[in-house]
Formats: structure tokens, sequence, C-alpha cells
DNA sequence: GATGAATGAGGATTCATTCAT
DNA sequence: GATGAATGAATCCTCATTCAT
């Protein structure tokens, strides 16, 4: 027991329940722990959350920033990201639906530090279209609205996909890459090589034993 | 004083703070009235939530079937659904997030519902698409993917328009009408008519001045 | 059923086991109220404190300031002082208690304003003490010191003196004077008709039924 | 470390924060011990409390009874028994206090022990009074009111001293067997020699280091 | 000796809801 | 149509205490 099984088992309910929607005795339930004892390894239940949600857009960024790193031609570059943020969200639906959903939750601190992973994320994608639009002929009318566009494609996922689903990640990742690509007005030469970036599954994701998915119906 | 208004009190907290997250002294407080006096205009606080969600949903379907009516070819379709959606989305935000996201806060027959609609006017999509690889030439290698794709994009806007913003709703339309003709690999020859599907604001969405943008940052 | 009741339930229970040993369960208990309902008379427990605590300062400054105006004599102001103290004390032993004890319990701005109230007080003790020892012979080694014996000997009479006991309020107001003339070394001639300060019963005492004595032993 | 250490902790704390306003964690983290740790001291939160209220009971009455061994005069008697008490509480403000204002904390047999030593502790100063009426000329209107006078008065010391400050220990005594003196209406010879008693610091008060004073303002 | 983990009970406070007025 | 009063259940979190390590 320590605070990674903690953290599974809050992802899965936040996920489930919504972070106001889930009581804390929800969360010890699902770990096998009376509720006064998950305050071993947690020291509010916001806490809880931002933890979470700072892992997940760590992590995101680490991939991201990864994936990018070395390539040169934009459309390049946005294929990788697309393939960073669609295989960080097959592969931990529970965790990226949470960071997306719950900031409205955070307050203070939680609230500043999560906010700024966020907008250092974005950017990214923001200095791609540009860099895109400015030497790589992407056909983009409005960039903000471009990027906002995508990103919100590539969130769903985390709605809807299931690990060990239909789609393998790597089929999702090449899809959304062409996507992306048509939605910028480009054609790719290296979508198969490129839109295949590698994800982890994160500590606080749950496990496929869990019920996360089971009130989407 | 009138249910119209308990709704538009209630969406407008709902949007900002989320259904679970909301106190039905919350509601009350908004809309000047003690919290048992809610009471007279609605039987339950999930009730009260499942009203606005149907609102939104058979307005949604109303102004997609007309939208539809009379036109043949599938790209045209698709475009008018995607202004029909966007429009919606651009015009009832608050409405549209909480009817996007608060799924899981309905039990029993409220859920059953509102699935129902969902499923209705999501199938309306998938059969325009279908049309549309069978006798338009789209070129969707998965369906249902793009499906969801598409939804998802939409959907986004109700997260972050405003109303009043840099861009007019019809702009809105015809920017993501699109990149939705993009995504499905065809050009269109009527954007700008088709785009512009008329929407109405929904008796439940607050008005502007509201605070539900606080804390969106 | 009002704050009135509220209040005397929560000194009687503030007196027998302070404020901290004393649940805001064990409050509504004494008031036959649901620990819910108390919030509708009640801000918070602490609030409910401070209140208390202002009402007694304040009176006992009312009456202190009223019984010394238009005394010209030190003398007869200290038996005044000392008349209304031990009168306060003896007619409101549980509020005087908590007040006296519960400084501690108090935080923030509450603890400010119960201690601009007590100081200014205890003020008033040290400026008839000054008098008496500049003009009417006040035998004081140490006026401080001998401010605070005096206070503390008063307000002691509200730890142990019972309502309806071996002596009445007059005689005790009566003894309690003498001994304070006695302390600043001055014989006086018009004991009886100073030292019978009136007094009022505060709103928040609780009444005799209570069992704010029980363990007292 | 050892007993002695947690029992000065659980000193300073129930003498800042109150018995019931102090946690056992607090009391830990005072000497530096997790809270399991301190079973090893102590049996029982309540014990703990037991341990310092009778130790500092035991010692008072020890003093006491020593300083007038051999004295017969009633009054020298009586300035022995304040400079004895005065002592104690200005040597040992926080084990004092503890032990003035938590009687209400203690329970069953911890109960009965602590008030036995206590009113034995009281009857000596009854019977000094007593004797000192009969053949000392004390001019005392109401003994058991001259006693809880003079104990009040007394036991205030310890709410206000603070060892190391403007007056010595044997000032105090001094002032105090002065004031005492006055109250019951004798003009004492050996003041000086009387009052000086000789008192110990004991092993549960907390050294001038802790943060007893802090909260008193 | 010391501690991390664990817990049932209880802390203050808020919840959605009812009902007499 | 509106409200103040009331409540049982639930909220997050802390309590004193135990026990295996």
């Amino acid at each position: 027991m320590g605070l990674a099984e903690v953290e599974r088992a809050a992802v899965s309910r936040f996920a489930a329940d919504g972070f106001a929607g889930t009581g804390i005795r929800d969360v010890g339930r699902a770990v096998g722990l009376n509720s006064a004892s998950l305050y071993h390894y947690v020291s509010t239940k916001e806490d809880l959350l931002a933890g979470v949600m700072r892992q997940c857009l760590e992590e995101l960024d680490r991939v991201a920033t990864g994936s990018v790193a070395g390539v040169d031609e934009p459309i390049r570059q946005l294929i990788r990201l697309v393939g960073a943020h669609v295989g960080m969200s097959a592969q931990n639906p529970a965790t990226c639906r949470v960071t997306d959903q719950e900031l409205r939750s955070l307050t203070g601190a939680n609230l500043q530090a999560v906010m700024d992973l966020r907008d250092g994320y974005e950017a990214r994608w923001d200095a791609v279209l540009r860099s895109g639009v400015r030497t790589a002929g992407f056909e983009v009318t409005d960039r903000k609205l471009t990027r906002l566009a995508l990103l919100d494609m590539c969130n769903g996922v985390a709605n809807w996909y299931r690990p060990g689903g239909r789609l393998s990640i790597g089929r999702l990742q090449l899809r959304f890459a062409e996507l992306a690509c048509r939605m910028v007005g480009v054609t790719a030469l290296s979508l198969r090589e490129d839109a295949a970036v590698q994800t982890v599954r994160l500590a606080c994701e749950p496990g496929d034993e869990s019920d996360v998915w089971r009130a989407s119906a």
C-alpha cells in the first residue's frame, strides 16, 4: 500500500464521478482503506487531485518535448505532438479526463501551478502551428481557433478510448495525425514513422480492472 | 420569477462549478431566492439538471434536423450539422457545457431519457458520414472515429467561446465547417451558405452578466 | 427558540466542559436542537463563543462605568468597581467564567475585539488605583500587582458562587468591598451604600436549572 | 528522553491550549516524538494530565506543610502558606495553571485522587484561618469567603507571572503576604522572614524556552 | 525505543429536502 | 409565492489509541 495505490483509486473515482462528486470515503473504499487512513498518504483531497494533475501534465510535456526534439519540419512536429497527446490520452484515459476537466476544483497555489503547466504545454502547440504557417505552407485561417480545435479533438480521446478496444494505440495515433494534417491542409510523407510516439502509463492511472467506465454506457 | 430564471441560475452555476460542486443554496442565491423557494419551481436538484439537458438536446436535434431537411448532398449536410452544433454551442455555451459533461450526474429515468436523445443525435451524424462515404467520396478511414473526432472538436467550442468575443458566430461556423470538410477529405463549394445555420438562445442559457467564465482564466 | 436560547445552552456547556471540550452537538442537545439546526442561529462555534464574551465584557464595562459616574472619591470608586464586578460575577457566573477562561479559544478578529474590551476594562481599574494613590492615601506598594490581585480575587467569585446559595449577592459585594479596602489600606465610611451596585442577568446566562455546576463538586 | 520530557511538553501545551484543545500529536511534536511513541511513557492522555496535577498538588502540600511546621502563631502560618503558594505558582506557572483549571478534564479515580489532594490542601488554609480567628485576632467576617478570596488571589499569580520578569519571586511573596495580612486585618511583624518560603521547580514544569505564554498577550 | 500504518469514533460544517406559516 | 426553521445524512478531516515492525 502506498501513495500510488491511493492515487490510482482516486483517479478512478474522480474520472467516474467527478472530483466534487467523489467522497474521500469513496476513494478509501476503492483502495480498501479507512477514510482516515488515506490521510497518511495525502494531506488533502484537493492536494490529491493536484498531484495527479501535475503528474499528467508534466509527463505530457515531457513526451511532447521529447517527441519533437531534433525534428525540424513543422508538419512532422505537429504529427508528433498529436501522436504524443493521443498516446497519452489513450494510455491514461482516466488521468487525462480528470486533468482536462477538474481545473475548476483547484484553488490557490494548486490552481496556479497547474494552469502554468497547461499554458506552457499549449504554447508549444501554438509555436508549431506558427512556424508551420510561416515556413511550411500550413493553410490555417485562424491559428488560435485551429489550435483549440486540434486540442479538443485530441482531448476527446480520453472520453471514449478504452485500452484493449477495437483500435490499437498505434492506429489511433495514425488516424488522428492524418486528421490533423488535413486540418492544416498539408499532406504528410512520414505519417507512419512520426505518429507512433511512445508514451507511458502513469503511476496514477488506474488499471483496467477498475470500474471507471461503468457509467459511460 | 419563474422556472426559466431558476434554470438560468442553475445552468450558470452548474457550468461554473459542476453539478456536484453546486449547492441548491448556490442556485437559490443566484436567483435571489431562498433555497426552500426553489422547490416551488423544481422537484429535485437532479430534475433541474435533467430539464436543461433535455431542452438542450431537443433543441440541438431540432436545429440539426431542420438544417439538413431538403438537402441532398452529404457534404452540404455535414456542413450544416457542423453549423448547427457550433451555432448552438456558441450561443448557449453554458448549457452545452453542462449537457456535455454532466451525464454522469443523472440516474434512472433521467439518465435513460437523456442518453436516448444523445444517441439519436449522434446517429444522425453517423448517417451523414455513411452516405458521404458511400455516395459523395468522403475519404474516411474509420467512420466511428471520425464522428467522435468531429463531435469532440465541435463540443469544445462551448468550453472557450464567449459571446461577444473576437469571432462572430457566423465566422466560427464557417471555420469549423471548413475544418470538418478537410477532415473528410472533401472540398465544399457552398461553405458560406450552408454553414450559417440559424440557432436560438435557449431559455435556460444564462445571460452574459453571469460569472460563469470567471474561473476559466 | 432563538439566539438567546442557543447562547444560554452554549454558555452552560462551555462553562462546564470548556470550549474545546464541548461539541457543537452537545450544545444542540442542550437546547433540544439538531446540531445542523444550530447553524440557523450561529455562523460558527467560535463566533458563538465570541458573541457571549463580548456581551459579558460590554455589560461589565457598562455597569462599571455607570457605577463610578459622578463619584469623586477614589475609595468609593474602588468599592463600586468591586461591587460591579462581584455583582456581575455572582449573577452571571457561567458567562463570566467562560469570558475569563476562553480567551485562548478565540482567533483573528474575535480575539482582537475581545482583548480590546478587556484591556479597556482593566485600564479603568488602574485609573482608580492611580488616583487613589495620588490623592486618597491608598497604601499600594505595587500598583500593577495590586490590580491583578484585586481582579483575580473578584474573578474567583464566578468559580464558586451559586445563585441562591448561603450568601446574597449584596452580602458578597459588601464582603469583597471590605477586603478590597483593606488591600489598599484604607478604611471606608460608606461601604454599605457604595458596594451594592445593581447588576443584571445577561441574556446568555443559563438559568439555574442547568447542570453547569455538576462537575465542580 | 524520558517521562519528564514528555510531561514538560504536555504541560506546556495544556497550559497554552487547554487539555481538550491539545492533541496527543501536539504533545508529541513538542517533544520531537511520534504520537505513537508517547505511549511508551504514558498510558493515556488523561493519565498524563493526572500525573502532573498530582505532582503539583503533592509538592504544594509538601511545601506548605513544611513551611508551617514548628510555627505557632497563626499570622506567621498564614504568611508562610501564602509564600509557599505564591512561590510555587511563580516557579511553576504552567503546571499550576493546568492544575488549577483542568479538574473538569479528569474522570473516575483520577478525579477522585486529585480532588482529595486539593481538599486536603484547602483544609490546611481553613485551619490556619480558624485558629487565627480564635486565638490571634484575625478580623474575618466570613471565613470560607476569605479563604476563597485568598486562594483565588494567590492562584492568579500563575496566570500572569513570568519567570525572569520585573518582580523577583521573593518580592512577589512579600507583596502577597502583605496583602493577605491586610485581608485578615492583622499587622505582621515578621513578613520578610516568613514570606520567603523556598520552593522548587517541578520536573514537569516546562523550561522558559517554551511558548506557553505566546497567546496570553 | 521508536515509528508507520491503521482504525472507529467523533470533530465542525454543509447537504438536499420538507413543512408549517 | 416565499420563507424560516428544522433535520438526517453526508461532507472533509482529526481524534486518541493500537500494533506489527
